[in-house]
RNA sequence: GGGCGAUUAGCUCAGUUGGCUAGAGCGCCAGCUCGACAAGCUGGAGGUCACUGGUUCGAGCCCAGUAUCGCCCA
């Protein structure tokens, strides 16, 4: 295919990316077939917002989406990735308004038609841009299938599964205090309400008594412009302060209205004086309060959270002005009775940071517990999992705490509500095509909601609505339910769980078996990335100045089991690197493969070796993917490609290539990197896709096939490597770490007395049986080689030679005679380091070996292992103790 | 107030069912133009595993408590 040669010595990432990327898309290797009966596969992506712009969360939620679908397309699995994007309506329609309002326009101007028109327009233009983002990524997604929470399909499901929920009792509409926000003029659900600690202050009001003016009871508030809309004051029953007071009559200041002193025992007679202000139509526990008790219901503010009629005469100022005149005004009528500084929890818009204002507004409404208790009844029989599996308990208690779920926003970008009002008999009529006349009393003078639904109800459809559902379609019927979902933990709720209850609602079953949850990116500092920080690492740049490679290896390199990761950029440093270790390491590869054949022929010790090595790869790549733990996948793969293939079995196998013969090392060289480059391939799929594209044309030259191998046109369809347990070779492992301890031990006495990397020298290794001997002396070649010795004498209790230097490591003895250049001083000192060391080990194993109940409670297994370890290391002591007298000696 | 997580080398983090002489990357020190790679190679220094108790033959890991930081819920 190409010339080797050629090869850079740095890999650039940025031309290979783009050039595989549109190749794989092109070859429409990223689509699923409906029809296939292999095993399914699906994973459904958080739908970005389409305002949305990918960020460090994305990056990283969709490279551990990808690693698990490239790895089981790999395996064979019939995959499907469904993408698309979800139509956010909020935020989409506040970006759109503020488009409008550099022009000096609100969305009232346009009218409703004219301003949804223009949100669709504002989606063309630039819904797609999260989209390639995500390709530059490398997301294996059916770009073809992607879905827009706004579609027609979905638009129809979203219809169905609201029609089908009201006929089944589960959505309401009815006059309940909910969360206003007042710059979003709209109603927002709890969860989308954050509550976050503020400093404020306790106002303490004298509010008099009714009949004795002169006489008053002081209550404590937080937010004294909501006493405009007090209807009552409420104590504990069983508080003995106010006992007696209890159905007497108080007169609101400033408003002069008549409210009862009432009993509840919701009231918590150690806040504030223990008698609160009931305020129904403007804080939640009132709300509940003034049910209870038949309290009526003042609504003092407008939607815009400026005071309104009911204010008198604070009419018109927004709540935070009113709230200093009130305070101002009950001063000067010395009705303040003191101030106190107080940090309380004030609940902000999710969307807009805007404080939310408890307002009491007719609403839609989900029922949610029947929902939740399916959910729980699933979860309890272990149908949807989490992993790690804590997030379990965390989902169970919102499931069991979970409140009704308001729905309609006042916002015009969305699903609008699929009822209509009947201006006759003022009844509803909810139906799944749009209807002409009232059901209830047949008048055609029906107008539709002017609401649309939560965003999250259409996202909660996400898993089914994309795949057709209401209709049974092929799809839907090849990959419902889904295999796994990926998702950071803060949409556990918001998402997670409103899917699986509306799986079961709907199509009834839960969409997924598997929840994969992942942790949140911070910054360095360990706070989370914002845009109002301006602390956020841009994937893009990332991957301009890294690649997607490094950044898809670091980010899942450093996400451990649902930690929370702090990031750096110069982190994806680490990424960058492996990407080209593993360039280098191919460009050796391939140089050596073009330049002879691979013959069939025994196997030296490195290929044995490294042939097992894979094994233990293999298997404990494949078993942390399928539990889960990616981040334990690409650590092993780490640690093979770079320390063990690249470290070991490249440095071995040099010599016997360099001739460019025929060698068998070339075959296994071939195949250990093709094995290395699919196993690396769902972590990195664009540097292994290029490598691969280059060894695979070996294979059609036909001088590098093997047994079982298959090499289709792409990496990303080829087979993932499957075990070979005959491969498995103890002895070759046991052997090869002798090796590799003599080389160290041999590398070590040259760096500390200051010998030579390279310079020849000669060696002589003394054991204590024949048994250990002949399997050094084997392969003696390979020692020399790698060790840069010239000559090497293995037996069994060799005298050690003059002016040799010396280490032992467990029942090899080396010597490095070194006459001319032995520093007498250094290597003392190595000596009576090693000695130390060792001794302070052994003394340790002495003390256990010495306690009884070691001896007679531990397994036998273990005692007898630290036994040898004992006795090996005190023969090592003895060995240095005895190089270093004679070093003294001379 | 309730729950969850974290605390291990200078920094960022691993450490699976207790058997560990506690590892990695970065940084640091010393030395390397060696035909894959200086984005590299070789060797090295560096840790009372937050603290206090407990269980155990044995604890970084299990239990109880304390402290600090972070997150979620109310």
């Amino acid at each position: 295919m190409s010339d080797e040669s050629t090869l850079s010595t740095k890999y650039d990432p940025r031309p290979v990316e783009a050039r595989l990327y549109a190749w794989w898309e092109e070859r429409g290797f990223f689509r699923a077939d409906p029809q296939a009966r292999r095993a399914p596969f699906c994973v459904v992506i958080p739908p970005p917002n389409v305002t949305g712009a990918l960020h460090m969360g994305h990056a990283l939620n969709n490279t551990l989406q990808d690693i698990l679908v490239r790895w089981r397309r790999m395996q064979g699995r019939n995959v499907l990735w469904m993408p698309g994007t979800d139509h956010a309506g909020i935020a989409t329609q506040n970006v759109v308004e503020r488009e409008l309002a550099r022009k000096g326009l609100k969305r009232h101007d346009l009218g409703r038609d004219e301003f949804v028109r223009r949100v669709w327009e504002w989606k063309d233009q630039y819904g797609s841009r999260i989209i390639n983002q995500l390709k530059r990524l490398g997301a294996s997604c059916d770009w073809e299938r992607a879905r827009f929470t706004m579609d027609e399909g979905l638009s129809r499901a979203v219809r169905e599964a609201f029609v089908t929920l009201h006929e089944r009792g589960l959505i309401y509409r009815g006059k309940r205090l909910i969360n206003w926000c007042p710059r979003c003029a709209t109603a927002l659900a709890d969860d989308e309400v954050e509550h976050e600690e503020r400093d404020g202050h306790l106002w303490y009001i004298k509010y008099p008594f009714k009949d004795e003016p002169r006489l008053h009871v002081i209550v404590a508030t937080t937010r004294p412009e909501t006493m405009l809309g007090d209807t009552a004051v409420a104590v504990n029953p069983d508080d003995e302060r106010y006992r007696e007071f209890i159905g007497q009559k108080l007169l609101l200041p400033v408003v002069e209205r008549e409210i009862p002193i009432i009993a509840d025992e919701h009231v918590d007679p150690g806040f504030g004086t223990g008698a609160v202000k009931v305020t129904p139509a403007h804080d939640p526990n009132d709300f509940e309060m003034g049910r209870r008790h038949n309290l009526e219901q003042v609504i003092v503010m407008n939607e815009n959270a400026t005071m309104n009629a009911a204010a008198g005469d604070y009419e018109g100022m927004d709540r935070y002005e009113c709230r200093e005149a009130l305070v101002e005004e009950l001063r000067e009528k010395r009705l303040i009775e003191e101030v106190r500084p107080h940090r309380h929890a004030v609940g902000h818009c999710y969307r807009c940071r805007t404080v939310i204002e408890p307002y009491l507004s007719d609403q839609w409404f989900v029922s949610m517990r029947p929902l939740a208790d399916a959910a729980l009844a699933l979860s309890a029989r272990n149908g949807v999992r989490f992993h790690p599996d804590r997030w379990q308990r965390v989902y169970e208690s919102w499931l069991e705490n979970v409140r009704d779920w308001c729905i309609s926003r006042q916002i015009w970008w969305g699903h609008r509500i699929p009822a209509w009002h009947c201006k006759g008999c003022a009844r509803i009529t909810v139906a799944r095509a749009d209807p002409d006349h009232c059901a209830h009393c047949g008048s055609a003078d029906i107008r539709q909601d002017d609401d649309v639904l939560d965003t999250w109800f259409s996202s909660s459809l996400w898993p089914f609505s994309t795949l057709g559902w209401p209709e049974k379609t092929p799809m839907f019927r090849a990959f419902y339910p889904t295999s796994v979902l990926v998702t950071a933990r803060d949409i556990i709720y918001f998402w997670v769980a409103r899917m699986v209850m509306m799986g079961l609602q709907m199509p009834g079953r839960a969409p997924f078996d598997d929840v994969l949850i992942h942790g949140t990116i911070l910054d360095a500092e360990g706070r989370r990335m914002s845009k109002s920080l301006g602390n956020g690492i841009d994937p893009i740049e990332v991957i301009d100045q890294y690649g997607a490679d490094a950044m898809r290896f670091c980010l899942v390199m450093l996400t451990v089991e649902g930690q929370d990761v702090k990031l750096s950029a110069d982190k994806f440093e680490m990424g960058r690197n492996f990407a080209n270790k593993i360039w280098n390491a191919s460009r050796f590869a391939l140089l050596n493969l073009a330049a002879g054949k691979g013959e069939e022929g025994e196997l030296a010790l490195e290929d044995r070796w490294i042939l097992s090595r894979l094994q233990g790869v293999v298997e404990s790549v494949t078993q942390a993917l399928e539990a889960f733990q990616l981040n334990e996948a690409v650590r092993t793969l780490y640690d093979f490609i770079w320390k063990e293939f690249c470290d070991w079995y490249l440095e071995a196998v040099k010599p016997r290539l360099a001739g460019g013969g025929p060698c068998v090392a070339r075959k296994v060289l071939a195949h250990v990197l093709d094995a290395a480059l699919r196993l690396a391939h769902p972590v990195m799929p664009f540097v292994t896709e290029e490598i691969w594209q280059r060894l695979r044309s070996r294979v059609a030259e036909g001088d590098l096939d093997w047994p079982g191998a298959a090499f289709p046109e792409s990496l990303m369809i080829a087979p993932w490597p499957v075990l070979e347990p005959a491969r498995r070779d103890a002895a070759a492992e046991e052997t090869f770490g002798r090796m590799q301890d003599i080389i160290r031990a041999v590398r070590n006495i040259r760096s500390k007395l200051g010998v030579a990397e390279r310079k020849p020298l000669a060696v002589a290794v003394s054991v204590e049986d024949e048994s250990i001997a002949a399997q050094l002396r084997a392969h003696e070649r390979l020692l020399c080689e790698l060790g840069f010795i010239e000559r090497a004498e293995i037996g069994v209790a060799l005298p050690r030679p003059a002016a040799a230097a010396t280490d032992v490591v467990g029942p090899i003895q080396v010597f490095v005679p070194l006459t001319g250049l032995l520093d007498m001083d250094a290597e003392r000192a190595r000596l009576q380091k090693r000695i130390g060391e060792v001794e302070s080990y052994v003394e340790g194993l002495l003390k256990k070996l010495a306690n009884a109940n070691f001896l007679n409670r531990a397994p036998a297994d273990v005692v007898a292992r630290e036994r040898a370890r004992c006795a090996e290391l005190e023969a090592e002591i003895a060995k240095l103790r005895r190089s270093l007298a004679e070093l003294e000696q001379g």
